[in-house]
DNA sequence: GGCTATACGGAGACACTCCCCGTTTTGTCA
DNA sequence: TGACAAAACGGGGAGTGTCTCCGTATAGCC
Protein backbone atom coordinates (compact mmCIF):
# COMPACT_ATOMS: atom_id res chain seq x y z
CA UNK A 1 0.00 0.00 0.00
CA UNK A 2 3.29 2.28 -0.30
CA UNK A 3 2.17 3.48 -4.21
CA UNK A 4 -0.06 5.70 -5.11
CA UNK A 5 -3.62 4.31 -6.37
CA UNK A 6 -3.18 5.81 -9.36
CA UNK A 7 -0.57 4.48 -10.55
CA UNK A 8 0.77 1.60 -8.50
CA UNK A 9 3.50 0.87 -10.42
CA UNK A 10 6.45 3.12 -10.29
CA UNK A 11 8.30 4.37 -13.63
CA UNK A 12 9.93 2.49 -15.74
CA UNK A 13 13.69 2.87 -16.04
CA UNK A 14 15.29 4.79 -18.88
CA UNK A 15 16.86 1.64 -20.44
CA UNK A 16 13.75 -0.11 -20.67
CA UNK A 17 11.50 2.98 -21.78
CA UNK A 18 14.19 2.75 -24.67
CA UNK A 19 14.36 -0.61 -25.55
CA UNK A 20 10.79 -1.16 -25.70
CA UNK A 21 10.27 1.51 -28.27
CA UNK A 22 13.16 0.33 -30.11
CA UNK A 23 11.63 -3.29 -30.24
CA UNK A 24 8.23 -1.69 -31.46
CA UNK A 25 9.76 0.40 -34.40
CA UNK A 26 11.85 -2.86 -35.48
CA UNK A 27 8.66 -5.16 -35.04
CA UNK A 28 6.85 -2.40 -37.12
CA UNK A 29 9.36 -2.98 -40.16
CA UNK A 30 9.60 -6.71 -39.62
CA UNK A 31 5.81 -7.42 -39.96
CA UNK A 32 4.95 -5.26 -42.71
CA UNK A 33 7.86 -7.00 -44.59
CA UNK A 34 7.14 -10.80 -43.00
CA UNK A 35 4.03 -10.65 -41.65
CA UNK A 36 2.43 -11.33 -38.60
CA UNK A 37 4.12 -14.61 -38.42
CA UNK A 38 7.81 -13.75 -38.32
CA UNK A 39 9.96 -14.64 -35.89
CA UNK A 40 9.90 -12.78 -32.60
CA UNK A 41 13.65 -13.71 -32.15
CA UNK A 42 15.01 -12.40 -35.31
CA UNK A 43 13.33 -8.99 -34.13
CA UNK A 44 15.19 -9.18 -30.75
CA UNK A 45 18.47 -9.76 -32.80
CA UNK A 46 17.66 -6.86 -35.01
CA UNK A 47 16.71 -4.56 -32.49
CA UNK A 48 19.70 -5.21 -30.63
CA UNK A 49 18.38 -6.45 -27.52
CA UNK A 50 18.00 -10.36 -26.21
CA UNK A 51 14.76 -12.06 -26.65
CA UNK A 52 14.42 -12.41 -22.91
CA UNK A 53 14.25 -8.56 -23.23
CA UNK A 54 11.75 -8.69 -26.30
CA UNK A 55 9.58 -11.25 -24.05
CA UNK A 56 9.86 -9.42 -20.97
CA UNK A 57 8.29 -5.85 -22.53
CA UNK A 58 5.70 -8.07 -24.28
CA UNK A 59 4.81 -11.84 -23.41
CA UNK A 60 3.87 -12.96 -26.56
CA UNK A 61 2.62 -12.16 -30.14
CA UNK A 62 -0.31 -10.59 -29.34
CA UNK A 63 0.90 -8.81 -26.87
CA UNK A 64 2.85 -7.07 -29.33
CA UNK A 65 0.76 -6.39 -31.68
CA UNK A 66 -1.64 -4.66 -29.71
CA UNK A 67 1.05 -2.60 -28.89
CA UNK A 68 1.61 -1.86 -32.48
CA UNK A 69 -1.90 -1.44 -33.35
CA UNK A 70 -2.38 1.21 -30.09
CA UNK A 71 -0.05 3.07 -32.33
CA UNK A 72 -2.61 3.41 -34.99
CA UNK A 73 -5.60 3.83 -32.66
CA UNK A 74 -5.53 7.53 -32.80
CA UNK A 75 -6.16 7.84 -36.88
CA UNK A 76 -9.13 5.40 -36.88
CA UNK A 77 -10.75 7.71 -34.33
CA UNK A 78 -9.84 10.19 -35.92
CA UNK A 79 -11.10 9.01 -39.05
CA UNK A 80 -14.23 7.98 -36.78
CA UNK A 81 -14.80 11.53 -35.89
CA UNK A 82 -14.45 12.70 -39.56
CA UNK A 83 -17.37 10.20 -40.40
CA UNK A 84 -19.33 11.46 -37.48
CA UNK A 85 -19.58 14.85 -38.67
CA UNK A 86 -18.92 14.88 -42.99
CA UNK A 87 -20.40 11.72 -44.04
CA UNK A 88 -23.69 12.37 -46.35
CA UNK A 89 -25.32 10.04 -44.20
CA UNK A 90 -25.83 7.03 -42.04
CA UNK A 91 -25.17 4.41 -44.79
CA UNK A 92 -22.24 6.05 -46.23
CA UNK A 93 -21.09 6.60 -42.89
CA UNK A 94 -20.94 3.15 -41.89
CA UNK A 95 -19.84 2.05 -45.38
CA UNK A 96 -16.46 4.30 -44.87
CA UNK A 97 -16.39 3.73 -40.83
CA UNK A 98 -16.25 -0.75 -42.35
CA UNK A 99 -13.45 0.79 -45.40
CA UNK A 100 -11.77 2.34 -42.84
CA UNK A 101 -11.60 -1.17 -40.59
CA UNK A 102 -10.84 -3.44 -43.23
CA UNK A 103 -7.94 -1.48 -44.00
CA UNK A 104 -6.61 -1.09 -40.52
CA UNK A 105 -6.92 -4.55 -40.32
CA UNK A 106 -4.74 -5.00 -43.17
CA UNK A 107 -1.86 -3.28 -41.60
CA UNK A 108 0.09 -6.51 -42.23
CA UNK A 109 -0.37 -9.58 -43.65
CA UNK A 110 -1.75 -11.98 -41.33
CA UNK A 111 -3.40 -9.68 -38.94
CA UNK A 112 -7.08 -10.68 -39.27
CA UNK A 113 -6.18 -13.65 -37.97
CA UNK A 114 -4.93 -13.14 -34.44
CA UNK A 115 -7.96 -10.06 -34.97
CA UNK A 116 -10.62 -12.57 -35.21
CA UNK A 117 -9.18 -15.01 -32.46
CA UNK A 118 -9.08 -11.88 -30.14
CA UNK A 119 -12.85 -10.75 -30.93
CA UNK A 120 -13.91 -14.53 -30.08
CA UNK A 121 -11.65 -14.90 -26.58
CA UNK A 122 -11.76 -11.48 -24.95
CA UNK A 123 -8.57 -12.84 -22.76
CA UNK A 124 -6.05 -11.19 -25.04
CA UNK A 125 -4.85 -7.87 -25.19
CA UNK A 126 -5.99 -7.59 -29.00
CA UNK A 127 -9.56 -8.16 -27.64
CA UNK A 128 -9.82 -4.73 -25.99
CA UNK A 129 -9.17 -3.38 -28.61
CA UNK A 130 -11.55 -5.29 -30.92
CA UNK A 131 -14.29 -5.00 -28.43
CA UNK A 132 -13.99 -0.94 -28.48
CA UNK A 133 -14.24 -0.68 -32.69
CA UNK A 134 -17.39 -3.33 -32.41
CA UNK A 135 -18.53 -0.33 -29.79
CA UNK A 136 -17.88 2.08 -32.63
CA UNK A 137 -19.49 -0.15 -35.68
CA UNK A 138 -22.69 -0.65 -33.16
CA UNK A 139 -22.75 3.45 -33.24
CA UNK A 140 -22.52 3.50 -36.58
CA UNK A 141 -24.63 0.53 -37.65
CA UNK A 142 -28.05 1.73 -35.22
CA UNK A 143 -27.37 4.97 -36.83
CA UNK A 144 -28.29 3.38 -40.53
CA UNK A 145 -31.26 0.89 -38.93
CA UNK A 146 -32.66 4.08 -37.12
CA UNK A 147 -33.27 6.00 -40.57
CA UNK A 148 -33.42 2.83 -42.11
CA UNK A 149 -30.90 2.48 -44.62
CA UNK A 150 -29.49 -0.79 -42.53
CA UNK A 151 -31.34 -4.14 -42.41
CA UNK A 152 -32.75 -4.40 -38.95
CA UNK A 153 -31.53 -8.00 -38.04
CA UNK A 154 -27.53 -7.50 -38.48
CA UNK A 155 -25.33 -7.17 -35.46
CA UNK A 156 -22.56 -4.94 -34.95
CA UNK A 157 -20.30 -7.64 -34.50
CA UNK A 158 -21.22 -9.53 -37.51
CA UNK A 159 -20.15 -6.73 -39.21
CA UNK A 160 -16.84 -5.74 -37.67
CA UNK A 161 -16.10 -10.11 -38.61
CA UNK A 162 -17.28 -8.80 -42.03
CA UNK A 163 -14.84 -6.25 -42.48
CA UNK A 164 -11.87 -8.17 -40.73
CA UNK A 165 -12.77 -11.39 -43.34
CA UNK A 166 -12.91 -8.74 -46.19
CA UNK A 167 -9.03 -8.15 -45.11
CA UNK A 168 -8.42 -11.76 -45.09
CA UNK A 169 -9.37 -11.93 -48.17
CA UNK A 170 -7.80 -9.02 -49.80
CA UNK A 171 -4.81 -10.77 -48.42
CA UNK A 172 -4.98 -13.49 -51.26
CA UNK A 173 -6.47 -11.96 -53.56
CA UNK A 174 -3.20 -10.14 -54.78
CA UNK A 175 -2.89 -7.13 -56.37
CA UNK A 176 -6.70 -7.54 -57.44
CA UNK A 177 -8.11 -4.16 -57.37
CA UNK A 178 -11.17 -5.73 -58.80
CA UNK A 179 -11.27 -8.09 -56.22
CA UNK A 180 -11.25 -5.33 -53.09
CA UNK A 181 -14.14 -3.36 -54.90
CA UNK A 182 -16.68 -6.38 -55.70
CA UNK A 183 -15.92 -7.34 -51.89
CA UNK A 184 -16.97 -4.08 -51.26
CA UNK A 185 -19.72 -4.18 -52.72
CA UNK A 186 -21.33 -7.28 -52.02
CA UNK A 187 -20.78 -6.05 -48.44
CA UNK A 188 -22.46 -2.98 -49.10
CA UNK A 189 -25.60 -4.33 -50.56
CA UNK A 190 -25.36 -7.21 -47.72
CA UNK A 191 -25.96 -4.77 -45.40
CA UNK A 192 -27.83 -1.29 -46.86
CA UNK A 193 -31.49 -1.35 -47.28
CA UNK A 194 -33.14 0.72 -49.88
CA UNK A 195 -29.99 2.77 -51.20
CA UNK A 196 -30.81 6.15 -51.56
CA UNK A 197 -28.39 6.62 -54.46
CA UNK A 198 -28.00 4.62 -57.99
CA UNK A 199 -24.69 3.44 -57.00
CA UNK A 200 -22.18 3.53 -59.98
CA UNK A 201 -22.97 0.52 -61.42
CA UNK A 202 -23.47 1.19 -65.31
CA UNK A 203 -26.09 -0.83 -66.72
CA UNK A 204 -23.31 -0.53 -69.61
CA UNK A 205 -22.23 -2.42 -72.58
CA UNK A 206 -24.44 -5.57 -72.80
CA UNK A 207 -21.84 -8.18 -74.16
CA UNK B 1 9.26 -46.46 -72.55
CA UNK B 2 8.51 -49.51 -71.73
CA UNK B 3 5.68 -49.28 -69.08
CA UNK B 4 2.03 -48.38 -70.47
CA UNK B 5 1.37 -44.62 -71.44
CA UNK B 6 -1.87 -45.00 -69.30
CA UNK B 7 -0.32 -45.68 -65.71
CA UNK B 8 3.61 -44.34 -65.98
CA UNK B 9 4.22 -45.66 -62.35
CA UNK B 10 3.52 -49.22 -61.21
CA UNK B 11 1.33 -50.28 -58.68
CA UNK B 12 1.98 -49.11 -54.84
CA UNK B 13 3.34 -51.52 -52.56
CA UNK B 14 0.96 -53.59 -50.04
CA UNK B 15 2.14 -52.11 -46.94
CA UNK B 16 2.35 -48.55 -48.71
CA UNK B 17 -0.90 -48.32 -49.27
CA UNK B 18 -1.61 -49.39 -46.24
CA UNK B 19 0.35 -47.27 -44.36
CA UNK B 20 -1.15 -44.29 -46.57
CA UNK B 21 -4.74 -45.25 -45.76
CA UNK B 22 -3.78 -45.40 -42.05
CA UNK B 23 -2.41 -41.87 -42.05
CA UNK B 24 -5.35 -40.45 -43.79
CA UNK B 25 -7.36 -42.16 -40.91
CA UNK B 26 -5.62 -40.73 -38.40
CA UNK B 27 -4.74 -37.31 -39.57
CA UNK B 28 -8.88 -36.81 -40.80
CA UNK B 29 -8.99 -37.39 -36.55
CA UNK B 30 -6.40 -35.31 -35.57
CA UNK B 31 -6.60 -32.16 -37.41
CA UNK B 32 -10.38 -32.67 -36.21
CA UNK B 33 -9.33 -32.59 -32.87
CA UNK B 34 -6.43 -29.72 -33.49
CA UNK B 35 -7.24 -27.97 -36.81
CA UNK B 36 -5.48 -27.91 -39.43
CA UNK B 37 -2.17 -26.78 -37.32
CA UNK B 38 -1.88 -30.19 -35.38
CA UNK B 39 1.72 -31.70 -35.45
CA UNK B 40 2.45 -33.35 -38.58
CA UNK B 41 4.91 -35.82 -36.22
CA UNK B 42 2.21 -36.50 -33.74
CA UNK B 43 0.16 -37.74 -36.38
CA UNK B 44 2.95 -40.10 -37.77
CA UNK B 45 3.56 -41.38 -34.26
CA UNK B 46 -0.02 -41.78 -33.69
CA UNK B 47 -0.88 -43.85 -36.87
CA UNK B 48 2.44 -45.63 -35.75
CA UNK B 49 5.10 -44.64 -38.80
CA UNK B 50 7.79 -42.52 -38.89
CA UNK B 51 7.95 -38.86 -39.65
CA UNK B 52 9.71 -40.26 -42.90
CA UNK B 53 6.82 -42.43 -43.70
CA UNK B 54 4.64 -39.49 -43.56
CA UNK B 55 6.52 -36.99 -45.53
CA UNK B 56 7.16 -40.14 -48.13
CA UNK B 57 3.24 -39.69 -48.71
CA UNK B 58 2.80 -36.85 -48.48
CA UNK B 59 5.53 -33.55 -48.87
CA UNK B 60 3.75 -31.48 -46.92
CA UNK B 61 0.77 -30.31 -45.02
CA UNK B 62 -1.16 -28.83 -47.83
CA UNK B 63 -0.65 -32.19 -49.85
CA UNK B 64 -2.07 -34.59 -46.80
CA UNK B 65 -5.25 -31.81 -46.69
CA UNK B 66 -5.36 -32.35 -50.41
CA UNK B 67 -5.73 -36.16 -50.31
CA UNK B 68 -8.18 -36.05 -47.05
CA UNK B 69 -10.62 -33.53 -49.30
CA UNK B 70 -10.82 -35.37 -51.88
CA UNK B 71 -12.24 -38.00 -50.07
CA UNK B 72 -15.49 -35.14 -49.50
CA UNK B 73 -15.13 -34.26 -53.28
CA UNK B 74 -17.83 -36.44 -54.89
CA UNK B 75 -20.70 -35.46 -51.65
CA UNK B 76 -20.16 -32.01 -53.05
CA UNK B 77 -20.29 -33.15 -56.47
CA UNK B 78 -23.56 -34.53 -55.87
CA UNK B 79 -24.74 -31.71 -53.81
CA UNK B 80 -23.76 -29.63 -56.84
CA UNK B 81 -25.86 -32.09 -59.12
CA UNK B 82 -29.01 -32.22 -56.59
CA UNK B 83 -28.76 -28.09 -57.04
CA UNK B 84 -28.77 -28.48 -60.72
CA UNK B 85 -32.05 -30.75 -61.16
CA UNK B 86 -34.06 -29.59 -57.97
CA UNK B 87 -33.30 -26.34 -56.76
CA UNK B 88 -36.33 -24.41 -57.35
CA UNK B 89 -34.33 -21.20 -59.70
CA UNK B 90 -30.64 -19.89 -60.12
CA UNK B 91 -30.53 -17.90 -57.14
CA UNK B 92 -31.46 -21.14 -54.72
CA UNK B 93 -29.28 -23.32 -56.69
CA UNK B 94 -26.05 -20.28 -56.32
CA UNK B 95 -27.22 -20.04 -52.86
CA UNK B 96 -27.74 -24.22 -51.67
CA UNK B 97 -24.01 -24.16 -53.99
CA UNK B 98 -21.93 -21.44 -51.92
CA UNK B 99 -23.43 -22.65 -48.39
CA UNK B 100 -21.80 -26.54 -49.67
CA UNK B 101 -18.61 -24.78 -50.25
CA UNK B 102 -18.88 -22.90 -46.78
CA UNK B 103 -19.89 -25.90 -45.27
CA UNK B 104 -17.04 -27.71 -47.00
CA UNK B 105 -13.98 -25.27 -45.80
CA UNK B 106 -15.19 -25.82 -42.16
CA UNK B 107 -14.47 -29.52 -42.53
CA UNK B 108 -11.58 -28.41 -39.94
CA UNK B 109 -10.64 -25.68 -37.84
CA UNK B 110 -8.51 -23.41 -39.73
CA UNK B 111 -8.67 -25.01 -43.28
CA UNK B 112 -10.34 -21.67 -44.89
CA UNK B 113 -6.37 -20.61 -44.46
CA UNK B 114 -4.47 -22.93 -46.63
CA UNK B 115 -7.85 -22.51 -49.24
CA UNK B 116 -7.11 -19.07 -49.75
CA UNK B 117 -3.71 -19.37 -50.20
CA UNK B 118 -4.47 -22.28 -52.58
CA UNK B 119 -6.70 -20.49 -54.66
CA UNK B 120 -4.08 -17.53 -55.05
CA UNK B 121 -0.90 -19.49 -55.71
CA UNK B 122 -2.08 -21.68 -57.80
CA UNK B 123 1.10 -23.96 -57.05
CA UNK B 124 -0.22 -26.37 -54.20
CA UNK B 125 -2.02 -29.44 -54.29
CA UNK B 126 -5.00 -27.82 -52.78
CA UNK B 127 -5.05 -25.11 -56.30
CA UNK B 128 -6.51 -28.25 -58.00
CA UNK B 129 -9.57 -28.09 -55.81
CA UNK B 130 -10.27 -24.75 -55.58
CA UNK B 131 -9.95 -24.30 -59.32
CA UNK B 132 -12.70 -26.99 -59.95
CA UNK B 133 -15.01 -25.38 -57.14
CA UNK B 134 -14.22 -22.23 -58.74
CA UNK B 135 -15.64 -23.28 -62.04
CA UNK B 136 -18.81 -24.93 -60.51
CA UNK B 137 -19.31 -21.84 -58.74
CA UNK B 138 -18.91 -19.81 -62.22
CA UNK B 139 -21.73 -22.18 -63.25
CA UNK B 140 -24.18 -21.60 -60.78
CA UNK B 141 -23.21 -17.91 -60.92
CA UNK B 142 -23.67 -17.35 -64.78
CA UNK B 143 -26.93 -19.26 -64.62
CA UNK B 144 -28.29 -16.65 -62.01
CA UNK B 145 -26.70 -13.41 -63.42
CA UNK B 146 -27.91 -14.84 -66.97
CA UNK B 147 -31.74 -14.87 -65.89
CA UNK B 148 -30.98 -11.80 -63.75
CA UNK B 149 -30.96 -12.99 -60.53
CA UNK B 150 -27.62 -11.74 -59.43
CA UNK B 151 -25.47 -9.18 -59.90
CA UNK B 152 -23.61 -8.33 -63.20
CA UNK B 153 -20.20 -7.34 -62.12
CA UNK B 154 -19.68 -10.16 -59.62
CA UNK B 155 -16.85 -12.91 -60.26
CA UNK B 156 -17.00 -16.38 -59.37
CA UNK B 157 -13.89 -16.66 -57.65
CA UNK B 158 -14.81 -13.59 -55.55
CA UNK B 159 -18.06 -15.25 -54.44
CA UNK B 160 -15.34 -18.16 -54.19
CA UNK B 161 -13.92 -16.52 -51.47
CA UNK B 162 -16.56 -14.81 -49.88
CA UNK B 163 -17.60 -18.37 -49.33
CA UNK B 164 -14.33 -19.30 -47.73
CA UNK B 165 -14.44 -16.40 -45.96
CA UNK B 166 -17.36 -16.90 -44.41
CA UNK B 167 -16.44 -20.19 -42.67
CA UNK B 168 -13.52 -18.37 -41.68
CA UNK B 169 -15.61 -15.86 -39.67
CA UNK B 170 -17.61 -18.97 -38.53
CA UNK B 171 -14.74 -20.50 -36.81
CA UNK B 172 -14.24 -17.74 -34.52
CA UNK B 173 -17.86 -16.68 -34.02
CA UNK B 174 -17.89 -20.12 -31.91
CA UNK B 175 -21.64 -21.59 -31.03
CA UNK B 176 -23.51 -19.07 -32.58
CA UNK B 177 -25.83 -20.11 -34.68
CA UNK B 178 -27.16 -16.31 -35.38
CA UNK B 179 -23.95 -15.01 -36.34
CA UNK B 180 -23.77 -17.47 -39.32
CA UNK B 181 -27.28 -17.16 -40.17
CA UNK B 182 -26.21 -13.33 -40.55
CA UNK B 183 -23.41 -14.11 -42.50
CA UNK B 184 -24.90 -16.14 -45.13
CA UNK B 185 -28.22 -13.66 -45.11
CA UNK B 186 -25.29 -10.46 -45.87
CA UNK B 187 -23.50 -12.61 -48.47
CA UNK B 188 -27.15 -13.60 -50.22
CA UNK B 189 -28.24 -10.01 -50.30
CA UNK B 190 -24.71 -9.15 -51.42
CA UNK B 191 -24.87 -11.00 -54.76
CA UNK B 192 -28.53 -10.83 -54.89
CA UNK B 193 -30.41 -9.07 -57.18
CA UNK B 194 -34.42 -8.45 -57.41
CA UNK B 195 -35.42 -10.84 -54.79
CA UNK B 196 -38.21 -12.75 -56.38
CA UNK B 197 -39.23 -14.23 -52.98
CA UNK B 198 -39.88 -12.05 -49.84
CA UNK B 199 -37.69 -13.64 -47.63
CA UNK B 200 -38.24 -15.15 -44.34
CA UNK B 201 -37.68 -11.27 -42.38
CA UNK B 202 -39.90 -9.97 -41.21
CA UNK B 203 -40.83 -6.42 -39.85
CA UNK B 204 -41.52 -8.07 -36.45
CA UNK B 205 -41.33 -6.09 -32.97
CA UNK B 206 -40.50 -2.61 -33.17
CA UNK B 207 -38.07 -2.34 -30.23
C1' DG C 1 30.37 6.49 -4.25
C1' DG C 2 27.69 2.79 -2.97
C1' DC C 3 23.45 0.13 -2.74
C1' DT C 4 19.24 -2.04 -4.48
C1' DA C 5 15.55 -2.64 -7.47
C1' DT C 6 15.13 -3.07 -12.16
C1' DA C 7 16.32 -4.64 -16.45
C1' DC C 8 19.38 -7.07 -19.58
C1' DG C 9 21.07 -11.03 -22.51
C1' DG C 10 21.69 -15.28 -24.20
C1' DA C 11 22.14 -20.18 -23.15
C1' DG C 12 19.19 -23.85 -23.18
C1' DA C 13 14.81 -26.78 -22.82
C1' DC C 14 11.30 -27.99 -25.69
C1' DA C 15 8.51 -28.41 -30.00
C1' DC C 16 8.02 -28.80 -34.84
C1' DT C 17 9.31 -29.58 -39.80
C1' DC C 18 11.65 -32.10 -42.90
C1' DC C 19 15.82 -34.67 -44.97
C1' DC C 20 18.78 -38.49 -45.20
C1' DC C 21 20.32 -43.05 -45.32
C1' DG C 22 21.00 -47.68 -43.23
C1' DT C 23 17.64 -51.35 -42.67
C1' DT C 24 13.51 -54.03 -43.65
C1' DT C 25 9.81 -55.70 -46.51
C1' DT C 26 7.56 -56.85 -50.76
C1' DG C 27 6.97 -58.76 -55.17
C1' DT C 28 8.97 -61.29 -58.84
C1' DC C 29 11.36 -64.59 -61.46
C1' DA C 30 13.86 -68.69 -61.84
C1' DT D 1 10.76 -72.16 -52.78
C1' DG D 2 14.60 -69.29 -52.46
C1' DA D 3 17.03 -65.30 -53.69
C1' DC D 4 17.45 -60.73 -55.44
C1' DA D 5 16.34 -55.90 -56.59
C1' DA D 6 13.16 -52.37 -56.09
C1' DA D 7 10.28 -50.17 -52.95
C1' DA D 8 9.26 -48.57 -48.64
C1' DC D 9 10.26 -47.96 -43.80
C1' DG D 10 11.84 -45.43 -39.55
C1' DG D 11 13.95 -42.53 -36.71
C1' DG D 12 18.14 -39.81 -35.90
C1' DG D 13 19.40 -35.31 -36.43
C1' DA D 14 19.89 -30.57 -38.56
C1' DG D 15 17.60 -26.39 -38.85
C1' DT D 16 14.35 -23.07 -37.01
C1' DG D 17 11.29 -21.07 -33.75
C1' DT D 18 9.21 -20.06 -28.96
C1' DC D 19 9.79 -18.87 -24.44
C1' DT D 20 12.13 -19.35 -19.63
C1' DC D 21 15.60 -18.89 -16.32
C1' DC D 22 19.16 -16.86 -13.92
C1' DG D 23 23.76 -14.80 -13.54
C1' DT D 24 25.21 -10.15 -14.78
C1' DA D 25 24.89 -5.22 -15.68
C1' DT D 26 23.04 -0.72 -14.90
C1' DA D 27 19.94 3.15 -13.66
C1' DG D 28 18.29 5.79 -10.09
C1' DC D 29 18.51 7.19 -5.36
C1' DC D 30 20.59 8.33 -0.86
Amino acid sequence: MSRTATSNARAPRADARRNRDHILDTAEQYFSKHGVGGSLDAIAKQAGVGAGTLYRHFPNREALLAALLAARDEALMSRRDELRTKAANAADALDGWLEALTEWAGAFDGLPDPLRAAAATSTSPLAVTCEGFITTTEEFLHAAQRDGSARKEIRARDLFLVALATSWVRGAALADGASAAALAGITRNGWELNPSRTRGVSPTTVD
